[in-house]
DNA sequence: GTCAGTTCTGACCGATCGGACAGTTACGGT
DNA sequence: ACCGTAACTGTCCGATCGGTCAGAACTGAC
């Protein structure tokens, strides 16, 4: 039940946004009641507390190992890194697209600001020049967008062409 | 006053969303009574149509005018006119993107998928190569997500570097 | 059988939402 | 002074929201 609950809730969120996705509806889609949604999670936030926080702890966790790693050799490790995760928690993605008002605001998402900041820098190779700066920003929003929409790709093309794609705007020699 | 409550509902809409914003709070802002809201637009839904409808407009008489340009020379003029709509009507862009589900189900708007489709094909140059499609849609959420966001760069430079970017993703000589 | 504990539910609550409506104010033409 | 119209507001309404709560239904242990 937990796990259906679960489902329907990730469905719903990615389709319709988090606000726009009632109690009764993940209930109806699940085929439990209301009243049990609460009972298994104590609020609807922590529904999507638990539905981001692996993606959220996944990604944090690419921005640490990324931190050891020298010069320009981070770059493409971060846009593989980067790339890999928002092709495995597309709906994800796209849940913390469709509602960034909603997300931001949540302390329990960790400081989501912060993290894109991080992975900005590490993207413009910490330059402060506006073409690195602006490219890093491109990528994240190139890579988001493209992941959450419905590009009519094969998965492992997506990957390889989102990844090319994201060193040429770089201006990566790799790419 | 109808000026004022425009110019409250866009700054309120782009912070915090459509369905993020009520009614009596953009009243509240505006300085004038919920019901004035509905005196002048008889729906919520109405406030944001005459909100985005300009640069709907625009949009649209980009892709009208692009149609008519041969080959590669059609992708430059797509980059270049989205780049300077998107930096126009930032703040547009962004309630566009922080509720999406909601934009897309609004007839008044006309066929947003529609039209990014189009903006797609014209930047791919026709083609149905998955490195053009992907770049294609890659570009599309760069330009969009770089204008919303607060990217710490004066506009003018902002501009170069989003065509710079765009075109080196899209894998351009001219980039 | 029965008892404890987990799982689940129907009915209900207060808050807030978008919107309707009757009525008041401000004002220019005659 | 009178009136018609446009601008505006206070108040109310039904719907829907997230969440509470007392109790029903099922479960295995003894």
């Amino acid at each position: 039940m937990r796990g259906d609950i679960l489902r329907s809730a990730l469905r719903l969120f990615a389709s319709n946004g988090f606000s726009g996705t009632s109690l009764h509806a993940i209930a109806a889609d699940a085929g439990c009641s209301k009243a049990s949604l609460i009972y298994h999670f104590s609020t609807k936030e922590a529904i999507l507390t638990e539905l981001l926080t692996p993606a959220g702890e996944e990604l944090a966790a690419l921005a640490a190992r990324l931190d050891a790693l020298p010069g320009e050799e981070r770059v493409t490790a971060t846009v593989t890194g980067f790339v890999d995760l928002a092709l495995r928690y597309r709906r994800e993605v796209k849940i913390l697209f469709e509602d960034t008002p909603t997300m931001i605001c949540n302390p329990a998402l960790g400081d989501i600001p912060a993290l894109g900041q991080r992975l900005v820098a590490a993207m413009s190779g910490g330059s402060q020049e506006p073409g690195r700066v602006v490219g890093a920003h491109m990528v994240l929003g190139a890579v988001f967008v493209t992941c959450a929409g419905e590009v009519d790709v094969p998965d492992g093309v997506l990957r390889e062409e989102l990844i090319a794609g994201a060193l040429r705007t770089l201006g990566h020699p790799a790419g």
